[in-house]
DNA sequence: AATGAATGAGCTTTCATTCAT
DNA sequence: TATGAATGAAAGCTCATTCAT
């Protein structure tokens, strides 16, 4: 039983972080935001309510680090860092990631997404350099698909992001007892890959 | 000098019941079910708190009938009456009548769609007759792709569905100051009967 | 249909004055006073909330109607008007008096007697006659008691008091969906006559 | 600087429950229950209004507790524990507590048959053990006063009632402010021992 | 670092009362 | 005389947050 370093002290208040923001990512999706309790979360995560406060400051604080943690696991989705120019390599990878991202973390994918669709929340995502990165993603998907000739490109990134996004909310709205097919998953992106590579 | 009719008061609780409805719909997409109080909701329909209670018999009843009563505009959607069988003509039918309602009532679509995605008002949804209707629908639309001679019906119907919610979503996503334009939903309702007429 | 004379109206006014009143001693004996609404009261009544404020200032007036118009019932049983005196007749016929009010008027008995044990009724009890009533016929029977030779009259007024309030108790607290057997009033009467006379 | 022990909160727990429940049967009796508000409550109890909702569930379950513990008191004057059969020392004892009991906790004794002949109140009691026990013991009395030759022994159930909770009532109806005199409980237990041992 | 008792602002809801008709 | 929509004050209750230990 020597002391513990200061290292140790930070592991264990980084799990603790990580596990307050787990169970408050599952009790925000289920529940909503606003109708989820410091209390419920701190019974749920086996907690005191004190001490949750010693780790965010207020729950308000707690969703945004949560948004924070969450957009961090997609932000380089959006951000295939050769300045501004997108190839047809980089967009298979893109979709790939995506469905791969929905495959394997699918549980969190429908929390996450669950949870960033509230109103309250969408607020916060607008300080979040998120937005930025989509924005972008957004212009440079449509150069690309002018340089493919497609007729009308605007109407391509439309549907190109309306198919993705499509599918995440069939996700979500599938029975949530259920796992959604991953052979489902597969063609849905080989389709996608196919149209648009 | 003689008291109102029966009618007149009918009438009267009739726009009344509306009028509070409309207002809470806004206010909820908005806002968020949760984050909306009905000090809040009062105010902005100019009524005093206590009349909402003469007129719904909680907050999540109010909620319940906005969602009957939005649900009432679709439903009749995914019903094609003809018993079980779903022709060409019908699914292009299905497809305009999505898309004229997204045109036609965008701020209404959008409120709505933005309410019953709410977690907490997702369980409400259960105990509704639409759910029954568009998973008939969905079993149509297999049928339908089968005998079409589609490779893989059910991909199929995924897709289907998946472009029209996408389209829903991005929709809610767009900057709520702009009107989606409608030169761009006639394109993708063309689109989408292009490729399952 | 010939216009109604005042006279008729006035026999309108009274009988719904009285029907109020009996809607409402059963309701406060039921549900008590504080948990009983005017909105309860009226549909029972089958009026409009309005116009039991037409015949009623309020719900306190209301009360307050009630319990005088109770309490005239039973005033005159403890005002043997012979100044100051009771005999032995009188109180026999008192006895038999409230006895026969037990019997007669069982459910409205009850009722009332729920009524005016609730605090809130007690205060404005304090303001009513009948007060002054008990008090003198308390002590014409303590003098009584004093001539019959009791050893202890005080004890005696204890006594009868008791055994009196006591049995209207038990009528209160049995099965309210079974009638008091009459037989035992009978019985229970017979014997404090027998006491006391 | 340590955290208080299990011990230590279970303490405080107990200890302002209990303090709460005192202070909601004085309210409770003088006020009414449908009269005394959680504000009231809090204010006398020196305790913000949440914190009752910490330590009951509802202003019903604080009720409802009050009423057990209550009871509690009492239960054990119901059960002379000598399976079924009532002997003339026992029924002596059970009148000895009961005006033991009178005597000594007067002041809670009143405001509790205060509470508990509360409309609302009578409801609760139902399904409150204490009713079977009330109810055995009147078939024990009837059995006892058969034994004892009594002409009429249901008679004497009733009249030995009615002269134990007659008194109660009349210490209720005497003047608050006043205490009941002890010669005169002394007197009249003496009375009804004389009567029925 | 950790607890949970305690607070108080603000929530949902109820209800006596008013008033236009 | 009669209606019930409408009000607003106050009720019961919830919950993010604080703090002594």
């Amino acid at each position: 039983m020597s002391p513990r370093t200061p290292e140790q002290f930070e592991e264990i208040r980084d799990s603790r972080r990580l596990q307050i923001m787990e169970t408050a990512l599952k009790l925000f999706a289920t529940e909503g935001y606003g109708h989820s309790s410091i209390s419920m979360l701190a019974k749920q995560a086996g907690i005191s309510k004190g001490l949750m406060y010693n780790y965010f400051e207020s729950k308000e604080a707690l969703l945004a680090a949560l948004i924070d943690h969450g957009m961090a696991e997609y932000v380089d989705l959006f951000d295939p860092n050769h300045d501004g120019i997108l190839d047809s390599e980089e967009l298979v990878d893109f979709v790939r990631k995506v469905f791969a991202t929905m495959r394997t973390h699918q549980e969190f994918w429908i929390q996450f997404i669950n949870v960033i669709m509230q109103p309250k929340v969408k607020e916060l995502l607008k300080d979040t350099p998120i937005i930025q990165y989509i924005k972008q993603f957004m212009s440079m998907l449509l150069v690309y698909f002018e340089k493919k000739g497609f007729e009308d490109p605007y109407l391509e990134v439309v549907t190109f992001s309306a198919m993705i996004e499509g599918f995440g909310v069939l996700m979500i709205y599938a029975d949530p007892a259920v796992t959604f097919p991953e052979e489902l998953i597969n063609k849905f992106e080989k389709r996608i890959i196919g149209m648009y590579k």
